[in-house]
DNA sequence: TGCATTTGACCGCT
DNA sequence: AGCGGTCAAATGCA
């Protein structure tokens, strides 16, 4: 600690201060209809990359200081270091190299949960792979990549475990990006009418989609992901092992939607590539001004706290087809004045779903 | 028939 | 050596 940490916090101030001009710069970019996407492309690949260095910083102390801070949702699971089987804090980034290239294969590391209440759809379509009894863990663990593996070398593949303690959430790990072109259509899937209903909430649509979907997923008892039901909805977004402001925890309601009901509650974290990847309403894979928000997408664009981003990685986001590219990138309010909860709204979304 | 899932075997890492 | 991750043959389904 002491000096170096000094060091450290001082390259931390730095780097948030650079990205931060950077910001500035994209905004700018974003905000003059002359910018080009090539301009916009590498301010987002600098924004991104300054940040993975931030966190890599951060990490690099927090799991040093901190040995099991990221269990205070008394979860066996958790996003962080705290995890015993998360991938997200990789052993192998240690302070001293933190700004080195890992030398192992870059991998982009995610985790997210869902409540099975609600569809473990993301917006792609996985194969299932494997599945392989997990030591210590009650459900087994489903190894699922990407349908499009072979046909576009879409690389990207995720964990599926059903948490020890709630039986009720899953926790998703995805690694590595999608460089597959299979999202868009996906999203259209549930564009809504836009005089109705500015930005669906979840790809209900794909459950007509089923599949491409691991039985693990369509099998789920309650399958609708919104199934709003007659009386209304409650979509509750909380980052289940963090209760800080980092994801916020936001609950939609009105009157119109109606009665709480635990059963149509959706808990999951974002995590930020998701956002990269997804939340962010990209002109190349939304139509027109209608937004389409995978499930698993919603919450701030606040930095996951445990997304890991390898350097080469970072290149891939802003590479990626499915990704932001040059599109704006929507905080949380944004998305709150898109959504349209008219009387409508509900029932909308039920005719998605189906 | 083609595609997805299942599941035992194999491989690599720690 | 044990464990997690992946492979690939077998099987199921539309």
């Amino acid at each position: 600690m002491g000096e170096s940490m000094k060091c450290e916090q001082v390259g931390l101030v730095d780097e948030l201060m650079q990205g931060k001009e950077l910001a500035k710069q994209l905004s700018d970019h974003l905000l003059s209809s002359s910018s080009s996407h090539e301009t916009n492309e590498v301010l987002i690949e600098k924004i991104l990359s300054t940040y993975e260095k931030v966190l890599s910083m951060l990490k690099a102390n927090v799991g040093e200081s901190k040995t099991n801070n990221g269990t205070t949702m008394g979860s066996p699971c958790s996003f962080t270091n705290g995890s015993p089987r998360s991938e997200v804090m990789e052993p192998e980034v240690k302070q001293k190299d933190v700004f080195k290239k890992r030398k192992t294969t870059p991998k982009w590391t995610e985790q997210v949960k869902v409540c099975l209440g609600t569809s473990l759809d993301d917006g792609h379509s996985w194969r299932k792979y494997g599945q392989k009894e997990i030591l210590g863990a009650k459900f087994p663990r489903g190894y699922y990549r990407c349908t499009y593996r072979n046909v576009q070398g879409c690389l990207a593949t995720k964990q599926v475990q059903k948490s020890d303690e709630d039986p009720m959430i899953c926790e998703i790990t995805y690694k590595g990006r999608h460089t597959c072109t299979q999202v868009s259509h996906l999203n259209k899937a549930v564009v809504a009418p836009p005089s109705k209903t500015k930005m669906a909430l979840g790809e209900n649509k794909r459950n007509n989609h089923q599949n491409n979907l691991p039985q693990e997923e369509k099998t789920e008892p309650q399958e609708a992901i919104f199934s709003f039901g007659s009386s209304g909805l409650e979509v509750k977004i909380e980052d289940l092992d963090h209760k800080e402001d980092i994801f916020p925890s936001f609950c939609f309601s009105s009157q119109s939607i109606g009665s709480e009901n635990e059963d149509n509650m959706l808990s999951y974290t974002m995590i930020e590539d998701n956002l990269m990847e997804s939340f962010l309403v990209s002109p190349t894979t939304s139509e027109s001004d209608v937004f389409c928000l995978p499930p698993c997408y919603w919450g701030s664009t606040g930095l996951g706290q445990s997304a890991q981003t390898s350097e080469s990685d970072t290149t891939d986001m802003v590479s990626d087809p499915t990704s932001v590219n040059n599109s704006p990138i929507m905080d949380f309010d944004f998305l709150l004045e898109k959504l349209d909860f008219d009387t409508d709204f509900p029932s909308n979304l039920q005719e998605l779903c189906t």
